[in-house]
DNA sequence: CACAGGCGTGTAAACCTTTTCCCGTTCTGC
DNA sequence: GCAGAACGGGAAAAGGTTTACACGCCTGTG
């Protein structure tokens, strides 16, 4: 692969098999105005020619260019949606439900996923916005400057879990400051004094306002440690060894992902969970009430999200930041505080 | 929203900022066409016109319209992807993979959901046939002769875990034929007599697969019990109280995501995975080495699939069917059948 | 010195559809 | 019976890009 170059020739003996509105037009023997009227429904037609024209575009097969539909509307019917993970089932989750909402519109939806990478991120949104009648960028991590280049690219631009401040750019973010003053204070409760927290890509704008919540927790009282990790099932299971070296009694993913990977690594370690350590997430992927133990959880709806992201695409919608706000959900991972702690390799 | 109908004129009146070629052809005091040639890097251009026209470009922030390109080059450079549902981790892993591979070089990718309805897949396929270049299916569950008609209305279809019999449609299909019959040797070997499969969705090609595994099984003497379910978390959950009243010491999922849902009802109800019944999926996801117990199942790398897919849109590609052949992976989930099964209430 | 060839550039057609404007016919109302 | 309206349908332009063809100039060679 690689020398896809050389399929323009495929390419164009295939498209000649296509039939063209001429084609209906002349099996028909009306015009290709005509047929246009039938078919897109402009002014009314005889109802004796609309049935020639629809027979003979049902018999050559005949379906409308999309790219010429699109040359002459100046619009697509196309979003596009930018990711850093497709495999994230995070990310998964909001890309089937925008694409669903769009699909019931009559839209389409282009996809990308950036591998956690701010440049390619930054290409692949500039490059989709050529063809899109707007763009959803899924927690970009790029600047603010070349987020600003790419609303000025394209059509309409709406951020998930970022906000920018710019005129005619809509967004939707989850209120992590919220969410994590919710499971610090949960934690709190069960009397965990020492927090370990998984922090999540640096320069993330979820990862700062999670950052937020727990600044506000330190200054309740709180202690709260952070090592870097990630976004990944993998990186969660990387940063364990080091999270323990600092003698947590409970430990805080930066999402549901990552906290997958670090029960996998407790296990691995003979650490139980929530007896030794308690463990928490965010974001309450699907999975997170189906594993054992069941996570805990800041839950905000990703079918919400999707729904309230669509609607900032209709034109008429204003351009504002709307807050999400989710709810703790408790679950098996998190437990009072061991009244001592016991060696951290059990 | 449902009413983006009147967006038309904003779309219009959007578009009117976008500059154009003849634009920067005026502003560079040349032809279009030596624009486009400077561009697009055809045939030589005098180097201090060149400048001119990439200076000229770079003031009025030029981007080449796509659908006038698609329009006159007669190919999109895009291909659809079609999947029953975003949302399961394992066609999130291939889409994942074929958009990186299309994106690498050059080709976008545009995604369609079905919610597991067939008719919504032929629409869908259909759809997206008449914009892009070619078409993947992932476990297509319309019948043949739709199948037919939309290799017939698109540029390319390759399928993914179904096979046509049609020339000029490619296929990649994992063997799940050998992947049941390892499971079920496995198991026996463990002294399993009685097994409950959890059967995919009705009509699905991967599950009558799966189920000429099973007949394999049969006809050396294993008694397979089959339950309806699904191919979901919530189907494999919901499916597990009835599939124990056949008293099964093991338990194969028609894929991880349902044997997730799975564990999660037997742990509700008490029951000990493997001691009191094994537990086995079929696809290896991302989460299955991470969750506890760790799922036994068969393994076909996604990463694999989607380049495997991806070669097949190379147009000098045979248009064939690609067999995968995966293996064996032994977790935790199954162990040596219990010598006297226990009520299965327990 | 003249002519051929090559290189750089412009002109215009083609890609396919929608929609505006216009014309011709038929029907209505006075 | 005639004027005007209403309606069905056709011709043509627009939308932005690429490319085949043509043209002019310069250079190198006979």
């Amino acid at each position: 692969m690689r020398q896809h170059r050389s399929d323009r020739h495929a390419a164009t003996s295939d498209r000649a098999g296509r039939a063209t509105i001429h084609d209906v037009a002349r099996l028909a023997e009306v015009s290709t105005a005509t047929v246009s009227r039938v078919l897109s429904g402009g002014k009314p037609v005889t109802a004796q020619v609309a049935d020639r024209v629809r027979a003979a575009a049902q018999e050559v097969g005949y379906r409308p260019n999309p790219a010429a539909q699109t040359l002459l509307r100046g619009s697509s019917r196309t979003i596009g949606v930018v990711a850093p993970d497709l495999g994230n089932p995070y990310f998964a989750e909001i890309l089937k439900g925008i694409s669903a909402e769009a699909a019931a519109d009559g839209y389409h939806t282009l996809v990308a996923g950036t591998d956690e990478d701010p440049e390619r991120e930054y290409r692949s949104a500039i490059e989709l916005a050529r063809w899109v009648d707007g763009l959803l960028l899924c927690a970009p991590r790029m600047s603010a400057p070349r987020l600003k280049e790419v609303a000025a690219a394209g059509r309409k631009l709406v951020l998930i879990n970022r906000v920018l401040r710019h005129p005619s750019v809509g967004a939707v973010v989850v209120d992590y400051h919220h969410g994590v003053r919710l499971l610090c204070e949960h934690l709190g409760s069960l009397g965990h004094k020492r927090i370990v927290y998984l922090e999540g890509p640096p320069n993330a704008w979820s990862d700062q306002q999670r950052q937020r919540g727990f600044r506000t927790a330190e200054a309740a009282g709180q202690t709260i440690i952070r090592v870097p990790c990630g976004s990944s099932l993998r990186d969660g299971y990387g940063a364990v060894d080091e999270a323990l070296t600092h003698r947590p009694t409970a430990l805080i993913a930066f999402n549901d992902h990552v906290a997958v990977g670090v029960l996998s690594r407790l296990r691995e370690l003979g650490i139980t969970v929530p007896d030794d350590i308690s463990v928490a997430g965010v974001d309450d992927a699907p999975m997170s009430a189906h594993i054992d133990p069941g996570l805990t959880t800041y839950a905000v709806s990703t079918v919400e999200l999707g729904r309230r992201a669509w609607q900032h695409f209709n034109p008429t919608a204003p351009t504002n930041t709307i807050h999400l706000t989710g709810e703790l959900v408790v679950r098996a991972s998190t437990a009072r505080a061991a009244r001592r702690r016991r060696t951290s390799q059990a």
